[in-house]
DNA sequence: GCAAATTAGTTGATAGAGTCAACAATAATT
DNA sequence: AATTATTGTTGACTCTATCAACTAATTTGC
């Protein structure tokens, strides 16, 4: 077992870095894709084009949830939805070129966030 | 600057970790207390009685919401208010005893959670 | 000591995210 | 060939988050 108060921790920073990034969206999520699917696009830059099977499970959410989340990403023009080959049901998720700069941008706003939230603990 | 995968592993750590707890839920959160409940809960323990203020900045959440949350905690005889003396706003928040066991069997559950879902990336 | 500003906590309204079950289409299994 | 599993979508519902307004009490600044 593992020391519980770990979990809160977690659980903290997390919040901090969502209200943190919340705060100064407007500087960078132009296309207002929210947290959630900044998250999205971050793994997406990290894995290439993949069927949207290998995101649900990268990040941990509901099928449902990506469905959707794919939906309003690709009516902004930031993703694109293309045929899989190797299977009919499947389709492959890309960032398009608007995608990948947005994606650039909220890279750079996490990690400063992050540095930012991480630094007064650094030494615990 | 912070690598700001950093950040993607923590919400897959958090999201999995959520999961794991739901799916075991019956078999410790008899009060229904929901990971929200857990984790307020588990600072109320580490911290002690405190005034609703430092559980909202504890947690990171709205005060609204600490709020509710207390109502429902409240309501299952998991913890008390009791007026504060240092200031007549405040309130003081404890754990009953009911509260102190169930505390103490989140805690327990979250550390092996928590442990289940460290393993795999103890090496990374 | 008193008006103005701040803080503690509650309530209401609304939006967003999570969960779950059902479904159609395709793929894998045996 | 028939059954079973997987991929992705949709609908319904709950839970969580956010924001503004409000009362009451406390600090602050003059």
């Amino acid at each position: 077992m593992t020391d519980p108060t770990l979990a809160i921790l977690f659980d903290r920073l997390m919040r901090r870095l969502h209200v943190s990034m919340m705060a100064k969206a407007q500087e960078f999520d132009a296309h207002r894709v929210g947290p959630a699917g900044a998250m999205l696009l971050m793994s997406l830059k990290d894995l290439g084009p993949v069927e949207t099977h290998t995101l649900v499970k990268e990040a941990a959410r509901d099928k449902s949830q990506i469905t959707r989340l794919l939906n309003t990403l690709e009516q902004k023009g930031i993703i694109i939805r293309t045929q899989s080959k190797r299977d009919a049901r499947a389709q492959v998720i890309s960032l398009t070129e608007a995608g990948e700069e947005l994606v650039k941008a909220h890279q750079k706003a996490v990690g400063d966030a992050l540095a930012e939230e991480l630094a007064p603990l650094s030494h615990a």
